[in-house]
DNA sequence: CTCAGTTAGAAACGATTGTTTGAATCTTCG
DNA sequence: CGAAGATTCAAACAATCGTTTCTAACTGAG
C-alpha cells in the first residue's frame, strides 16, 4: 500500500498526539518523528504549528458543517410541507447522526470529542476565535431551530441547558477511555461509543425538559 | 497591609495564572514575576513545578473534603435517626452547598472549577493520579449513598449519569466567564454563580430521574 | 553579640521548544 | 534530455523552559 503523502501523515499523527496530551505538550518533533517525516515539512506545508493545530479541527469540521447544513436544510423541508414544527428530539437526533457520521470515514468519534473539549478547555485563545469564526454560523442556525421547537423555554434558560448539555456530551465523550476503563473494571460491561449515544439521548431530552427553577 | 508570605503568594498567583492559560502554558517565570518572588523560590519552597500544581489542588480540596465529609456524617446521623434513606435531592444540595462554601474563604468558585476542568482535561498524568489517591475515598462515599438514593437505577447508568452531570457542571462553571459574557450580551441578563447552580438544580435532578433508555 | 539555620537573590546550567536556512533530491513538463 | 519548480533533509538558530548553584541577607536562640 503506497504511503499517504507527507500532509496526511502530520495531520493524521497530530490530531492523535494531540488529543492525547494536548497541544502544548505535544512537540513538532513528537510529530514529525512518529509521522516519519522531517522537521521541517510542518512549517513547509502548515506555516506554523499554530495552523497545524486550526488544520487539524477544519478537516474534521469542514465535512461536519457541510453535512449538518445539508441535514437541516432536509429537515426544514420536510416540516415545511407539512407546516408542522421541528419536534426537539428530532433536532438533537439529527446533531448525534451528524456528529457519529463524520469522524467514521477516518478516525475514532473519540479523537474528535477530545480535540473539541480541548479546543474548550486549553488556553490557546486562537483556536476558539477561529472555531467561532468558522464554523460560528451552524451553531448559530442549529440554535435557532431548538428555538422554535421549544418556545416553552425561556432564551437565557435555553442558552444555559444547551451548555450544560454540550458540557455532557463534551466531558464524556472527551474523557470517554478513562471512564471506560473504570465502568469496564466496576461493572463489567464495555460500552462502545454508540452506547453512550444512547444513553445520553434520555438524559438529554430530560435535561431540556426539566421545569422551571423557583 | 502586611504582604503575605512567599509560600502564599506563590499559590495565590499560580491558581489564577494555572486556571486562565493552564498548566504547560504557565511557565514558573510567570508566576514568580507577576507574584514579584525570586525564580528560585518556586524549587526551594515546592520542589518542583508538578508538586506546586498539586499544592495548588490540595489547598482547595483539602478543606473541601474535610468539609463535605463532615456535612455526610450530620446527613447521615439525621436520617439514620429516623431510619430513612437520604433523598436525592438533598445528597445534590449537600455537595453543592460545600462546593459553594468552599472557595468563598478565598477566591472565587469559577478558579475553583476551572481547575478541576484542566484535571480532568490536561494532560498531566500525575495530576489524576495524586487526585484520585488523595481524594477519591470521599467520591466513592458520595456515590455510595447516591446509590442508595437512586435504588431503581442500574449501576452502570447511575455512574454514566453522574459523569454527564459532573461534565455539565464542570464544563459550565469553568467556561463561566466567556459564557456570561455571552448570555449578558444576548439576553442582557448578568448571571451569578449561585444563579447558575439554582439553573443546573432542576436539570440535575431530571437528568437522574430520566427513563432508562429502550 | 554570635553563630546556626532558614530564606532570598542573581546567575548560570543543560535541555527542549518553534522556526529558519541552504543545499540536496525528486517531480513535472516542454 | 533538461531546466524549473516543488519537496525533503540535516543543521543550526534564537528563545524559553525547569532546575541548580552559590552567595548574600535575614532570623532567632544561647
Amino acid at each position: 500500500m503506497a504511503q499517504p503523502d507527507t500532509v496526511t501523515r502530520i495531520l493524521d499523527t497530530a490530531e492523535v498526539l494531540f488529543a492525547e496530551r494536548g497541544f502544548a505538550e505535544t512537540s513538532l518533533r513528537n510529530i514529525t518523528s512518529k509521522a516519519k517525516v522531517n522537521l521541517a515539512a510542518v512549517n513547509y506545508h502548515f506555516g506554523s504549528k499554530k495552523s497545524l493545530i486550526q488544520a487539524v479541527f477544519a478537516r474534521y469540521l469542514d465535512p461536519f458543517t457541510e453535512r449538518f447544513h445539508r441535514a437541516l436544510d432536509e429537515l426544514e423541508a420536510r416540516h415545511e410541507r407539512d407546516g408542522s414544527e421541528i419536534p426537539l428530539e428530532e433536532l438533537l437526533e439529527t446533531m448525534a447522526r451528524t456528529v457519529l457520521e463524520v469522524p467514521a470515514e477516518r478516525n475514532s468519534l473519540k479523537v474528535f470529542m477530545r480535540l473539541l473539549g480541548l479546543a474548550y478547555s486549553q488556553a490557546q485563545g486562537h483556536l476558539r476565535g477561529y472555531i467561532q469564526s468558522e464554523y460560528g454560523d451552524v451553531f448559530t442556525r442549529f440554535t435557532e431551530l431548538v428555538r422554535r421547537a421549544t418556545p416553552e423555554l425561556p432564551d437565557a434558560e435555553r442558552f444555559w441547558r444547551l451548555h450544560f448539555i454540550l458540557g455532557s456530551v463534551i466531558f464524556t465523550l472527551s474523557g470517554l477511555d478513562a471512564l471506560r476503563d473504570i465502568a469496564e473494571h466496576d461493572y463489567g460491561e464495555r460500552v462502545s461509543v454508540s452506547d453512550l449515544v444512547l444513553r445520553l439521548r434520555p438524559v438529554v431530552v430530560s435535561a431540556m425538559q426539566a421545569p422551571l427553577p423557583g
